[in-house]
DNA sequence: GCTCAGGCGATT
DNA sequence: ATCGCCTGAGCG
């Protein structure tokens, strides 16, 4: 007796955070199952919603009338048990509203456009009717949405009921078709048709011979033609004769760089493994073979061949009918792997990440949700990949930062990752050179089981690293951003054909305009941050609020005409390095030269092709890369990142440096590594230079002991934010004096401090970081203070949970 | 998020 | 008395 469909509508607001209960129309009784899309009438007037049906029930405990489902937006359920299950844990734990854990899931065309469509249903004043509808009856209220006197006269007729505002939801996955062609007739048929052909008709011959031999297929007609050597035009007479009947045919969007593969015919083999990657890749394979749900941490250093043991584990679980997930910081930063992964698996794999379309993206997923693939590879949000049966799902680089969602819902992959292995009882691998602190630890406490890969493959000893010195550098020469070991080394590259890379630490940095009289610096108008000056578009932009204003040629301050750029970006790297040699053909990469689509790889490409001498670039340049012909890595500032206010800065330099310095020699060639630094005594620097992952840590987790930090303690960071900085400051207050009665006493609350950037797109931010080992009354308490939050006490202040927050900034 | 009702001051 | 704007409640 399921006639009552509970809805989570999409309207994402505390208030409506919950099921909403609706009558199911008996037309749609038939059709309508857990996990489908529908539309629904929510609130007054004429307005309609989609929602996501999570359950039925024969009986709803609301007083009031029950509102019948509008229509169903899907042929199946878009959202299977384990998906439902997954986004409400998902809410749960991210504090975060059960709508947008769904759409977080799913693909973005699955999220339904709402129109609304302005209706004349009365006599309308001449003049209105001329001026707003121009003789027609109904509109698109879009087109009147930014100008705000039509916006007022049309709200005055609808009071006046002259008009009706009517809400259209639509639906925007739509499969892609092509033109196909079915043959009408059976093989006899055919041939009888070809007795009464004009002895010079060989075009229709040959189409009937064609059709003939595809037995009664739907052939795209594209590929018809190009089979049987025939025109559009043939085609449509033998329509026109009834021998065959044009029909679309479905077809997937495959996103382009995927067409150039070879085809399943010619995969690659399995390489041999060494004696431990053989070691890892039995103890996964009897993970997977018992169904078991445990987590590994496969550590192994650059060139260890972590790849070939993630690949040969998929190929098990694939053995075992089974399909598999495997995960990579930013895929399209690492098309390299991607591409290993498609050559090992050919058709079966699909891809999903960040640059694929939208179109593009809705069609991988559905090749995932029908079966058709088998192994997905993507960043973050492909965790959620619909994979039925799933038998083993791998993070690569677990220790990526990006694995975390910076803005609502606030997920960390690993931690999904992890629920979706107990959920199909399938094997979790964490691989990484430098895992994360507290993957390390749990790895140490056998909470994970631990795989090490600490010999390379080719045996290769890793390339020596030179720490620079800048002191004295600058000292004897100058401000610059090159010192002489490395020019040199640079130089020497170039002369023997070979490349190099360098990178610049950007984190934590920009260049701003700063006048050199009065030491004014150009700021947001809305945002306390400088603007960062950017050479291609001639202008200064604000990085958090897109604020953009002409370069100043004098201070705005005291006006005087010494405002200068301080700072270092890598334009003006560039052009230091094209100064100091102006033979070296240069690359530069960075979030500028990258931002069009497809330029990351072709720029890759061009440098992959030795079109220049050196790579120039940000961080996005560290990872996953490798170039035979660089024997260079050169980093022009390791220690920008030390002085943030943030207790992993140290462990994130260490991952930085070590990162890129197995970027260098890694085929026959020797490589060198040269670190330029300001701190050539800190811990982070020296271990990465000695590439003792573990003198690291050991010394790191001293220090996150003493400070209760990760891994020993979690956190929690509370966000609050008003237009008005005491309103703010205020109600963070009464939040700290909430959190303080609840929590259990050993937990520690910080704060609240303003946020290091603490007015932001004109709203002041202050924030309270919570660290507790285990206090059953945070996530209540917690939910409370969000609840409360909503009340008049707290108008207009804005309230967020971060649950493990990667950055404290 | 959006709408409507009720309250209030401004406008005729 | 009427209009316009703000605020808060409720949405099934």
């Amino acid at each position: 007796m399921a006639e009552l469909a509970q809805v989570v509508v999409d309207v994402p607001t505390m208030q409506t955070n919950q099921p909403y209960t609706y009558q199911v129309p008996e037309a749609l009784e038939q059709k309508l199952q857990v996990g489908m899309r529908v539309v629904v009438p929510f609130g007054n007037g004429h307005r309609q919603v989609q929602g996501f049906v999570v359950g039925f029930t024969d009986a709803s405990d609301y007083g009031g009338k029950l509102k019948p489902i509008q229509a169903v937006m899907d042929l199946q359920p878009v959202m299977d048990a384990e998906m439902l299950a997954l986004s409400k844990w998902l809410a749960d734990t991210t504090y975060s509203f059960w709508i947008a854990c769904l759409y977080t899931m799913l693909p973005n065309l699955l999220k339904g456009k709402t129109h609304r469509v302005v209706r004349v249903v009365d006599e309308l004043p001449e003049q209105d009717y001329f001026d707003l509808f121009a003789g027609r009856d109904t509109r698109d209220y879009a087109d009147f949405a930014d100008d705000p006197t039509a916006v007022s006269r049309l709200l005055k007729l609808k009071r006046a009921g002259k008009i009706r505002i009517d809400y259209q939801v639509e639906n925007r996955a739509r499969a892609k078709t092509v033109m196909g062609i079915t043959p009408l007739l059976s093989f006899e048929e055919l041939e009888e048709a070809r007795t009464s052909l004009h002895p010079n008709a060989h075009a229709q011959n040959r189409l009937l011979s064609y059709l003939q031999s595809i037995g009664g297929q739907t052939v795209v007609q594209k590929k018809a033609e190009r089979v049987a050597q025939l025109s559009a035009a043939t085609f449509n007479q033998g329509a026109k004769k009834g021998w065959l009947k044009k029909v679309p045919v479905e077809v997937y969007r495959r996103p382009q760089s995927q067409a150039a593969l070879p085809d399943d015919h010619h995969l690659q083999p399995a390489l041999k493994l060494n004696h431990d990657q053989q070691v890892a890749v039995d103890q996964i394979n009897a993970a997977v073979k018992d169904q078991q749900a445990a987590t590994f941490l496969l550590q192994g250093v650059t060139g260890s061949g972590k790849t070939e043991v993630y690949l040969q584990s998929i190929a098990q679980a694939l053995a075992q009918g089974r399909t598999a997930l495997m995960l990579v910081p930013e895929i399209s930063l690492t098309p390299q792997i991607v591409n290993r992964v498609r050559r090992r698996f050919g058709s079966q794999v699909a891809v999903l990440h960040s640059g694929l379309s939208n179109g593009e993206q809705f069609d991988e997923w559905r090749r995932i949700e029908r079966g058709a693939a088998k192994v997905v590879v993507g960043a973050r949000s492909a965790v959620f990949a619909p994979l039925k049966n799933l038998g083993l799902i791998i993070l690569d680089e677990e220790h990526e930062s990006s694995y975390k969602q910076d803005e609502a819902p606030r997920y960390h992959a690993r931690e999904v990752a992890k629920w979706r292995g107990r959920y199909h009882q399938a094997p979790v691998v964490l691989g990484s050179a430098t895992p994360s602190l507290e993957s390390r630890a749990r790895a140490l406490k056998g909470v994970y089981r631990f795989l090490g890969l600490p010999h390379r493959v080719n045996k290769q000893p890793l390339p020596p690293i030179q720490v620079v010195d800048m002191r004295p550098e600058i000292k004897q020469r100058g401000e610059s951003n090159f010192s002489r070991p490395l020019l040199q080394a640079v130089s020497d590259r170039i002369t023997r054909g070979e490349q190099s890379i360098l990178m610049l630490n950007r984190r934590g940095f920009s260049s701003f305009m700063m006048c050199r009289d009065c030491g004014t610096v150009l700021k947001c108008p809305n945002c306390d941050i400088s603007l960062t000056l950017h050479m291609d578009t001639r202008t200064m932009k604000c990085h958090y609020c897109g604020h953009e204003e002409p370069i100043p040629q004098v201070c705005p301050n005291c006006h005087s005409r010494r405002i200068r750029y301080y700072g270092t970006g890598t334009e003006k790297v560039e052009q230091e390095l094209r100064q100091l040699m102006p033979q070296a053909r240069i690359i530069r990469m960075d979030v500028d030269t990258t931002r069009r689509k497809g330029m990351h790889e072709k720029l890759l490409k061009q440098f992959g092709d030795h079109q220049a001498d050196i790579l120039l670039g940000t961080q996005m340049i560290a990872k996953g890369l490798d170039f035979p012909n660089v024997t260079l890595v050169g980093v022009l500032n390791a220690d920008t990142g030390l002085g943030l206010p943030d207790f992993r800065a140290s462990e994130r330099t260490f991952d930085l440096l070590s990162q890129v310095s197995g970027r260098a020699g890694r085929a026959d060639k020797q490589g060198q590594v040269i670190i330029q630094t300001f701190n050539p005594d800190h811990y982070a620097i020296r271990d990465a230079q000695a590439n003792d992952y573990d003198r690291f840590f050991f010394q790191e987790m001293n220090l996150r002991h003493q400070a209760s930090y990760p891994p020993y303690y979690y956190t929690v960071r509370l966000m609050a934010s008003h237009p008005e900085e005491a309103v703010a400051a205020r109600a963070m207050a009464h939040i700290k004096e909430k959190l303080h009665q609840r929590l259990a006493p050993q937990t520690i609350i910080l704060g609240p401090t303003p946020r290091a950037i603490a007015r932001m797109k004109r709203r002041y931010y202050y924030q309270i970081v919570i660290k507790y080992k285990r206090d059953p009354a945070l996530h209540a308490t917690l939910e409370e203070i969000l609840q409360e939050t909503q009340s008049k006490g707290f108008k207009d202040v804005q309230v967020s949970i971060d649950p493990d927050p990667q950055y404290f900034m």
